[in-house]
DNA sequence: GTGAAAGCGCTAACAG
DNA sequence: CTGTTAGCGCTTTCAC
């Protein structure tokens, strides 16, 4: 900037001015300076912007995977409100991992980002209290946030569950099973407590052996499914507790003989095809929601943090709408 | 800093030495600025950071889409790599829009990220000729580079859907449909250039009625579907240039009569169970191979820009290999 | 309308 | 081992 100072014969300030478009220099002046900047090539460097300015018009995203077909769209939709607001979107994949969840969000504060939205995988945040209080707006989505006040975006796993599960129960099922992610996952205890409320409202007795939490391994939940499936008391249908679940779930289910009634938390792309039945969020209108309430609060808005919950949808495809196997023998699957 | 250095009671450079885990501070200073580290909630700024050393320790990458299945995995894998070299990665889409692409590479490049991975838009790349002759590494991935000599990282399209043609063919197919993506895309163009390459290698001739590019949108996808399954001349076996027209196109041959043989460019989640024969490309493949260039270059690798293209695999999985209606019932065999 | 000087928070290069 | 000084490239303030 100096360089095109000196080329442009100006001053350092007038630079400055063209380069901001703001207003009190000759059209003359700033065309000398244009020339300048085309000549060296010059490009504001917005380091040294930001160190001055204090804002750096960037806002953080730590999500779970990005490569996870849910959070690309959450990402995305984060991204585009962040774009209408003149604001670069930094993301990073904690891998479900509460360390690593850490150590992203205090980087990306140490970069001043103006705002921040964590998808939690740890349960307290309390180390973020000192960010906060020093001014980078903090928005929670996915799960609540642990141990903090704050805002916080989420979809209605609870009822979701709730719903799908009564869906099974209101096509004659009795013996239902639940598979889930890691118990200490919000959604997935949200979840199971959305399915034990169904089966209670329904006053059907659940069996421990019908109920899996943990990994969402192909390998753990082919195990969990097997179970449940034999034994003395197999159950006629299965609720999975979110995508990975239900890909894995799909994919055992077709390769069996029996019918078996499925639903899913979470839409899956192609389910129409497969006729799979699930409680859909909408990941995108998650992102959105938060990032707007983000900027919202970068806006100077400070009433107190909020709970927002969206409602999911249930969309019958078939899987969900088979009887119980004993009920009516051998009904056809859709094929391919 | 001046503040924690202050209330330890020693210099700034001590603090700053004992933030950045350098040597030659005794055990009990170190204590002394830890405590007043921890009383001031103290978290260096990176932003003064960056001006004063020159390096941001972050990576952007310009993709189209993150809500995009593909890319998705793709800027995980960059990322991942980008962590393991203590950078972050800052990602835009760019939606498909040159202009765009342009604005946030040079946004990208205003921050001054190390280095840029782009996956082009454009046609034109001339616009980063300054920035990285100014010193931002540039890596281009999916598609080449325009205009520009660079290190470009791409997948075997024009060898992919040749080899998937050919498969088409083997199996007893004579007019086999393209549908792609827009011409101006350099992969659509490739997969176009392969399946004419298919045909010739069997002496086929390719009735224009057959071929099809153009935006991925679902009409426009069933659109030429229909168009090149009817008509005079029908095909009897569809290739698809992207994982965005294989999913329309399969939920549309789906709802059909008559069996239609496909096979389409990428792989999708659940193609196994719904039979979908694909030309698999590795997009984490593509990525970690970008970002490994990519930082190669950032430790001073200055060798000649290079092509590096990756194979693509065929798996079959049924649809590509169904046999042409007509020859079936003309050969004698009962369809059934 | 324009420019000189001060300083954002940090680190490199030297002293002590 | 520790501290001082001088900037990194920009914007802010205030004078011209």
């Amino acid at each position: 900037m100096k360089d095109v100072a000196a080329r442009a014969g100006v001053g350092l300030k007038t630079v400055s001015r063209v380069v901001n478009g703001e207003a009190g220099v000759t059209a003359d002046t700033e065309r000398r300076v244009q020339e300048a900047i085309e000549a060296l090539g010059f490009r504001r460097n917005d380091s040294a912007r930001v160190l001055r300015k204090g804002r750096t018009a960037s806002v953080g995203l730590v999500l779970e995977d990005l490569a996870d077909p849910f959070y690309g769209p959450l990402s995305r939709a984060v991204e585009e409100v962040a774009r209408a607001h003149g604001a670069l979107l930094i993301n990073g994949s904690s891998a479900e991992d509460p360390d690593r969840e850490q150590e992203l969000a205090l980087a990306l504060c140490a970069r001043r980002v103006d705002g921040l939205i964590v998808i939690p995988a740890g349960a307290d945040h309390r180390y973020l209290e000192p960010e906060m209080r020093a001014g980078i707006a903090t928005v929670f989505v996915d799960r609540p946030a642990g141990r903090i006040d704050a805002d916080v975006v989420l979809s209605d796993s609870f009822g979701g569950a709730r719903a799908g599960v009564a869906h099974l129960i209101a096509h004659g099922h009795r013996r239902i099973g639940f598979i889930g992610d890691q118990p200490r996952i919000h959604t997935a205890v949200e979840r199971l407590r959305g399915y034990r409320a169904a089966m209670e409202d329904a006053e059907l007795a659940v069996d421990d052996a019908w109920v899996s939490l943990g990994s969402t391994e192909p390998r753990r939940v082919r195990e969990a499914l097997a179970a449940m499936l034999s034994g003395p008391n197999p159950v006629t249908a299965v609720f999975a507790g979110n995508n990975r679940v239900t890909v894995t779930a799909v994919r055992e289910l077709a390769g069996r003989e029996g019918p078996v009634a499925f639903v899913g938390f979470d839409d899956i792309e192609l389910a129409d095809l497969l006729g799979i039945t699930v409680i859909a969020q909408d990941a995108a209108a998650l992102g959105r929601t938060a990032a707007e309430r983000l900027f919202r609060r970068l806006d100077g808005v400070d009433d107190a943090p909020a709970r927002t919950v969206l409602d999911t949808v249930l969309i019958p495809r078939g899987s969900g709408e088979i009887p119980p196997a004993q009920e009516v023998s051998a009904q056809g699957r859709r094929p391919r």
